[in-house]
DNA sequence: GCGTTATTAAACCGTATGGTTCAGCAGGAC
DNA sequence: GTCCTGCTGAACCATACGGTTTAATAACGC
C-alpha cells in the first residue's frame, strides 16, 4: 500500500521534474492536444516528445485517447492533488515560521524596518 | 528569472522524487539530525546518505550546520511553497471538473444513477 | 493501389543517477 | 600523542534518462 503509494509519488515527482515535461502541461491546460501539437513548441524530435507524454502518462497525469491516427492526450490533474497533499503534510512547517516572524513583528511594532539594498 | 525559477523547480521535484529523500524530510519534520543519524535507517552506505542530503541541499529543502565533526541538518520547507505555488495552477483543474459534475448532478436530478458493473 | 501523416518501436549515444568502496581529514576522547 | 567518530571526496559500476536516427505500423486522401 504505502509502497504503491511510494512508487507513484516517485514517477509523480519525476514526470513532474523536466521543464519540457511541465510546459507540456501548461498547453495541456488550455485544450487537448495531439502528441504532434505538443511536440511542435520544443526543439527536439517527435519520438522525444513521444516519451516525455509516456512519462506524463505513467505518473497519471496525462491521459490518451486515439482517434484514427492521432493520439489525443489531455490533462489528468487529480494526481497533482495526491502531490498536494504530500506537500500539505509540511505546510505547516513553513507557515510556522511565517507565524513567528509576524508575532514578533507584531509584539515590537518599534523594530525599524529591514533594510532593502 | 523564469529559467532560474524552471531550474530551480527542476530540482526540487527531483529532490522529492526519491522515496530516500522523501524520508528524510519526513525525519527532519520532527527534528535536527546529524546526517549520520539520517543515513541509519537505511540499508546504505554513510556515503550514499550523504549524497542524498546533498541533492536536498542543492533544491533548498535542508541546510546544514557544522558542529564540531558533526553535520546538523534542518529541514528548509519553504521551497516548498515554489512547488506548492505551481501546483496552484492547475488546482482548479480538478477542482474545476468536480463542480462540473456536481452542477450537472443537481441540475439533472433525474437521470438514472450509473450502473455499477 | 500509392503517398502522406501521426505515431510507436528499436537501437544507439552521452550523461546523470544511485549505489559501492576506499582513502583522507578534522574533532573529540583518552 | 593515539584512537575512534563523523563526514567528505574520488574512483568506480550498473542502470536510467533524455536525446538522436531509422524503421515499422496504421489511418487518411487520392
Amino acid at each position: 500500500m504505502v509502497q504503491q503509494d511510494s512508487a507513484r509519488l516517485d514517477r509523480l515527482f519525476h514526470a513532474l521534474s523536466d521543464p519540457t515535461r511541465r510546459a507540456m502541461l501548461r498547453q495541456l491546460a488550455d485544450e487537448e492536444r495531439k502528441i504532434g501539437d505538443l511536440a511542435r513548441p520544443f526543439a527536439m524530435s517527435f519520438a522525444a516528445a513521444s516519451k516525455h507524454v509516456r512519462v506524463l502518462e505513467s505518473a497519471g497525469l496525462v491521459s490518451r485517447r486515439v482517434e484514427g491516427r492521432a493520439h489525443i492526450c489531455r490533462i489528468e490533474a487529480a494526481p497533482l492533488a495526491e502531490a498536494e497533499a504530500w506537500l500539505s503534510f509540511y505546510a505547516h512547517f513553513w507557515s510556522r515560521r511565517l507565524d513567528t516572524l509576524e508575532a514578533l513583528l507584531q509584539a515590537e511594532p518599534h523594530l525599524p524596518p529591514p533594510a532593502t539594498e
